[in-house]
DNA sequence: TTATTTTTATTGCATATGCAACAAAAAAAG
DNA sequence: CTTTTTTTGTTGCATATGCAATAAAAATAA
């Protein structure tokens, strides 16, 4: 069994490292940008949606969004169908600095997929898909405290 | 350009973050099954290698591989040939642990790669592999304070 | 040889991260 | 309707993370 994990862990933190440079010009301190553009993307989307999509802890993305919030990227404003949920907007600001990340993101890409064809960039991208969904079940089952057995 | 990247990054956390739990029972903080699977397998390897092994900063590294001599899983020997060089040894204890890292290693691979085929295993490798290496250059040129241009 | 650059490792400081415990609203069960 | 469970969000505390600055050894240049 090769081990894919290990591969995909060096190339997230790679990745990530560098994202985390490139944006401290922006003002974003670290993992902001994958806040940020979840909420860009899906203008209104509650918190613990943006978690799921990032596989990240619950407080810790409290604490993002709020200083994403304090800085002025995204505003949190009241859901009219309940009290509970708080949904999120990018503010101008934020809107601004969105198509910076975006490029930079492409850019990363274009990077990891140098010398790859059509073809091995969209099995790339198929397997990738695949191996996520594999994966978000036990994620989220072991963040509930549930036990894997191997 | 399909965003590949977003998809590493998303499996990536969702599996450290349940190595991490996993891994609490071995008495591992946060990140240091990465630093012992390494020495383990590659006795007597310096710091500076885990790091580019791993792509993590270099006091991030220095500072788990101390807590991971405090505790007992590996040790620090003295290179015949340089005063500098730190050559890094897991213990006994940490020779005992290295097992159960690699099976739940293992078990979450499996997971990754629930209904592939072995063709599509070896795909998924190959192509991993490739995205690693061509993402490495960049990783250690932005570390080293080169910007980059997009 | 001596001077300069690169490699390896560490520390200070600021900040992110995540588990555990909690709380309130909403949804489901009875 | 009342009780129980799930969903969503927050805080306290301990710890990890990483940039910047520093240092010493080693390698390279002059």
């Amino acid at each position: 069994m090769k081990d894919i994990l290990r591969e995909i862990g060096m190339i997230a933190r790679a990745l990530d490292s560098i994202s985390n440079i490139e944006f401290k010009e922006l003002n974003l301190t670290k993992g902001q940008y994958l806040y940020l553009v979840r909420i860009c993307e899906n203008p209104g989307i509650i918190q613990e949606k943006v978690v799921e999509m990032i596989k990240v802890d619950r407080s810790t993305a409290t604490r993002a969004i709020q200083k994403l919030e304090i800085n002025g990227f995204i505003e949190k404003k009241e859901d009219s169908h309940s009290k509970k949920n708080k949904k999120l907007f990018p503010t101008e600001k934020g809107k601004m600095v969105y198509p910076f990340i975006k490029r930079e993101n492409e850019y990363s890409d274009q990077v990891a997929l140098t010398g790859f064809s059509e073809q091995e960039m969209a099995t790339a991208y198929e397997l990738l898909e695949r191996i996520r969904k594999n994966i978000e079940e036990d994620w989220e089952s072991v963040k509930k405290g549930h036990k894997r057995d191997y």
